[in-house]
DNA sequence: AAAGTATTTGCAACTTAGTTGCGTTTGCGT
DNA sequence: ACGCAAACGCAACTAAGTTGCAAATACTTT
């Protein structure tokens, strides 16, 4: 995807069909510019003092996956993350990389991984996710 | 990993240096028949009613992590999912199939996904996890 | 521009999954 | 059989997310 192709957030909310409301743009301007998938919590403070009920951002988010603006990014946590699906192909997403030190998350778009080929009779593979573990460069310079 | 090699519950708790107890050897048990990662929950009903307090089946789920007997599952679920740790290499647990129609989880221990490339400078890959979605042979047989 | 309506929002209360503290019990080395 | 650290059970608590409902607001129609 070009930089231009990128939509702005009532851009993609028009497209999607639905309403366009300050917290909902909002919220979408947050996450275009992470670099790395959030929680609602995280989403909450960025946005500060405009925040949004917690209610209204679960219901945001969830309204932006039916719709396929973002996804559920598969992490091994036990809190939701959200990001922006862009950066994925339809079968499978970026993989993301977390830090088994200082438990950063980063989003690997730049590599693709091989799909996995069907192992057995009568299982058909759709979507795969990947996620990759160990020392980020920061952590693996203070070693 | 050749069947013989697979450890008793009581073997594998003696070997790990935790006590053999009544509670710990039904978990392992649970674990050892079962063909996909379980729940607290799940391993709670199994139990039945030599059921143990949940507290205590956590603590010991928890343990069994600590020294390697258990992973948790990489599913993209909001609660963790518990299986034995055996069928996994130093660098990748086996992956898990879901099935987007049924919902059902299966362990595919007899394939072997590539590892990921190191995508930039100082990203050093320890461990990777993988995840597939589609359709499993039932499914997909009554579509 | 005003009205009408379906969508979205905020609040309070609730649920689910997992955790903590603490006193009691139990496995196991001596 | 004894002693003690490890494991257990209970109750209370926390974190993350959900539901119901009434009030507010975006967008369409007039």
């Amino acid at each position: 995807m070009k930089e231009q192709d990128k939509l702005k957030p009532a851009n993609m909310l028009r497209q999607a069909k639905l309403r366009c409301t300050r917290g909902r743009v909002a919220i979408l301007e947050i996450l275009a510019a992470s670099t790395r998938p959030l929680t609602r919590e995280q989403i909450a403070s960025e946005l500060g003092k405009k925040g949004l009920n917690k209610v209204t951002i679960y219901r945001a988010l969830e309204r932006f996956v039916r719709v396929g603006l973002v996804h559920r990014a598969f992490l091994h946590a036990r809190t939701w993350h959200f990001e922006l699906a862009d950066n994925c192909s339809e079968s499978q997403c970026h993989p993301h990389f977390t830090c088994t030190d200082c438990g950063q998350t980063h989003c690997l778009t730049e590599i693709t991984v091989p799909m996995a080929k069907s192992p057995y009779k009568g299982f058909v593979i759709d979507r795969q996710r990947v996620q990759l573990e160990g020392l980020c460069p920061e952590c693996n310079v203070n070693k």
